[in-house]
DNA sequence: TATCTAGTTTAAAATCATTCTAAAGAGCCT
DNA sequence: AGGCTCTTTAGAATGATTTTAAACTAGATA
């Protein structure tokens, strides 16, 4: 099977039509490689690799991917998204003054008790987000 | 010791000139209730209140006061800030539904492992936000 | 109390990430 | 190939937040 084949496969699985543009996204980002990107960091690689996708065709995509499960947002700050191609439960350590943020392993953080949920509602997923600072400020 | 003289010394503490603004959004967000505002939200309660305060100064005074330890911005999503007026160690529980977001707490989230920060940092602060959702959905 | 100055507020413009729009293009089924 | 629907596109629109430059004020000093 061509890598191109095997993300459009990918991509059917979840439902989305495999075109040109989805398939040269998700060959970037759905490597198994683990990182974060942005839309602006993610439309630099797309034009690194000498391709061109539209600017509201990678916001679209990034949402589609994220709502599909491929992706998953995270939430750090407010003044732009992040997306993690780990999708795999773990947390996050923060660093502000560099907006820097960097993953924990799995097994590092151990949740000994969570509270139920409200009347009605179930959990869906729990974040932990570790606010680090450089020691020397 | 009147109220405005309660906040003026309040905000003097903190090392922030007691403006007539400041006064005035200290009254209303650091009188000890627990709750989450915007910046639409506060100028919405300061008209309310019969007084006017530029959108400019709103989210100034947002941005000093979290800077000062007197708010806590909370991290749920990125359309806009969300402002926590009680500062203490807590975390929430969030419905992205109806973007809803609920205080848990104290004691009923226990960490009972957390990583070593990276080298040469510290840990400054711990989020965490339990996602939630309707069961019927 | 009058004066001074640095810090603040103001309304309006600017910024910037993200979404929307309407027209052109491309999967994919037959 | 034909056709129907979903996508992509460039550009405009949106909306929260920040910036600007000028007017104002808290607080210190004389």
């Amino acid at each position: 099977m061509t890598p191109t084949a095997h993300f459009a496969e990918k991509l059917r699985l979840v439902g989305l039509r495999p075109t040109r543009q989805r398939v040269a996204i998700a060959a970037l980002l759905l490597d198994g490689r683990h990182r974060h990107v942005t839309a602006d960091s993610l439309t630099e690689e797309i034009t690194t690799a000498g391709l061109h996708v539209s600017g509201g065709t990678v916001y679209n995509t990034l949402n589609q991917f994220t709502e599909a499960g491929l992706l998953r947002r995270v939430m750090v700050h407010n003044d732009y998204s992040l997306f993690d191609t780990n999708t795999d439960h773990h947390h996050h350590f923060y660093e502000a003054e560099n907006d820097q943020l960097v993953d924990i392993p799995h097994d590092d953080v151990i949740l000994a008790q969570l509270p139920a949920a409200p009347d009605g509602h179930e959990i869906k997923a729990v974040d932990v987000v570790i606010h680090i600072q450089s020691k020397n400020s």
